[in-house]
DNA sequence: AAAACTCATCGTATATTTGCGATAAGCAAT
DNA sequence: ATTGCTTATCGCAAATATACGATGAGTTTT
């Protein structure tokens, strides 16, 4: 981008929609997200074992879902459980049916 | 990416989901999205002076849904007049649906 | 204390996205 | 034919995203 300064500026409810859609915006993410919700939850290592890509780069599609909100960590040493965060998912939920009318 | 060759697959439902949220994944086409349901068609020049950026950026944004097939363009010399792809947003719109339970 | 286990982060390489101005392409009107 | 209008495309620069292996941080078990 030449404009680094200067953000663009839209509606909250835009930018909001927009950043919920890029976060869902990668196969593996949704194919995270479609685990988590027959699981309702699972530890990283579940889904190293089912997704075709290492863990470092499942760790990192995780913290984008986590950075949108769309799932939470929960700690159970030695492992971290992940689930979907229900209300930001509810908030996704609605906008992205208010878009599609 | 350092493995550029052998396309990491996912199911056909999670990569055409991925794909239609990708196109979502960014506020000014979300926002020309808005304006072409508001509107249900409207001129490249419309969306010019509606957004705050470049024509050639704008330009490019269209297309970008085009390529998601969200939207069509029809040509209204010296215009081209853009509309929701109809039946591909009715195919996201059930995606997403079935997504969100 | 040491070894093992789980997961995040770092460093790196490459690909893609975003944005602009300038230019080209297509058509209409003069 | 030339001019003007509308939109796409090109060429570039900078920012982000995607992926990996290696390493680090935090627990648990031995």
């Amino acid at each position: 981008m030449k404009r680094s300064l200067e953000h663009i500026e839209y509606k909250e409810d835009t930018e909001a929609l927009a950043k919920f859609a890029k976060a869902l915006g990668h196969p593996t993410r949704i194919a995270i997200l479609k685990h988590l919700e027959n699981q309702s939850c699972c530890f990283t290592g579940d889904l190293v074992d089912v997704l075709p890509i290492s863990q470092s780069t499942v760790s990192q599609h995780l913290k984008e879902l986590k950075n949108a909100g769309l799932i939470q960590g929960e700690l159970k040493p030695p492992k971290i459980k992940y689930c979907i965060n229900q209300d930001n998912w509810n908030i996704a939920k609605a906008l992205f049916q208010q878009f599609f009318d």
